[in-house]
DNA sequence: GTCTATAATCCGATAGAC
DNA sequence: GTCTATCGGATTATAGAC
């Protein structure tokens, strides 16, 4: 009882994980939590306000799944780890991992509020770091680690959001064994080794100009 | 006059670009047609219907995108294309892209419509054309169209995503740069070569067994 | 800190006249 | 096909008593 705060932000969590956003209101959350809504106004300005501390909820369970990560042995071990781990919470908690990524569009907010945006920034420094550390133990190429850790992050995250939203139509059993496919291609590279050399010579001149090219690039070798 | 049911549908996107999901109500949506709102029913069955035709002019959007990559000559041209006109169809038409992959997760709904299923198909069997027709050509390494397809769709998706949310902090300019680079990296590959040859070997015995394993594999080579 | 009561809006959808 | 009028409901948030 002493914090009351706490039990509140315990019971908004459990509703929205049950209602998602469109079932979350004050009125509900209050009814779970054992009071009127207006009680609600004394712990929490209003209802932004209030899921903003559930997405700093998300923020943290996904912390502490990445966090397991890292009692792994190697680099290579913790680089897998933290890509499971992604996975794992993604999986285990579709909601947390919706909201942290799409709170300012849910709430038809113009502007990405600084908590989020830094505890996402914790998120994405975590993944370089992996990269990092790979790329010093010689496990993966030398390169601009946070580059890469975007293109792993991004290619994990939509893979997971596809699948979150219904889109990919597979089991989840399937979607497992292909999520740590499409990771190992990517790490393998798609392009034949004739092509991949031309993407070499792109990527090493493409960090000071040109137009955005994507693909076996510019017209130079046939 | 003829077709007001057009020209209803018409101001529904209009409405939906301007105001988002949160913002599109039948009554605003009434307003801006230059009639009362129970006229809408007369040509729609409910708010739901009617934003299922919004994602469904989405859709004929990205088409038009998609459509235009396939003027290029060679399939690597073509391919490049297709990745570039995904962008610039997020990038021009951010809540369209929005709303035809949350569609169902807007509107609260538990399965993603058939129409949307659908339609949605079509965008992946676009991209595994553009891979298979790569592979086929040599630009791209022998492999399951369908899955190389997958992993580049949930990479630009995902890359996309992030940067309309403004998860990264980047300008325009800045992300055009990134996503080529992106792609650019994933057909090359990550992994040193090394540790390359040990996913050759995974991805070879993958499709038959064994729990989700992302990257550099198994402990069997150091 | 919590209550009752209520303000002030907004919403989707329908009935029935024209 | 469109109107007026309205039903029936939801929501966030506040005022003031206890």
């Amino acid at each position: 009882m002493t914090d009351q705060r706490e039990h509140i932000l315990g019971c908004a969590c459990d509703l929205y994980l049950e209602a998602g956003m469109e079932g979350f209101s004050m009125r509900k959350l209050a009814q779970q939590v054992g009071v009127t809504a207006p009680a609600l106004y004394r712990h929490f300005e209003n209802r932004e306000d209030l899921l903003l501390q559930v997405v700093g909820e998300a923020h943290n369970v996904l912390g502490s799944y990445l966090y397991r990560a890292l009692s792994a042995s190697t680099p290579r071990e913790r680089f897998s780890a933290a890509g499971e781990a992604y996975m794992e919470f993604a999986l285990e908690h579709p909601r947390y991992f919706q909201i942290m990524h799409a709170f300012a569009e849910h709430l038809g907010l113009s502007e990405v509020p600084v908590e989020v945006e830094e505890r996402m920034g914790g998120v994405k420094r975590f993944w370089d770091d992996r990269v990092r550390e790979c790329m010093e133990s010689g496990v993966l190429r030398r390169d601009d680690p946070d580059r890469v850790g975007l293109t792993l992050w991004a290619h994990a995250y939509g893979l997971l959001s596809l699948y979150l939203r219904g889109l990919l139509d597979a089991p989840e059993s399937a979607f497992r064994e292909l999520y740590g496919d499409s990771f190992a291609r990517i790490l393998r590279g798609l392009a034949t080794t004739e092509y991949g050399a031309d993407l070499d010579q792109h990527l090493t001149h493409s960090r000071e100009s040109g137009p955005t090219r994507i693909s076996p690039v510019d017209g130079t070798t046939p």
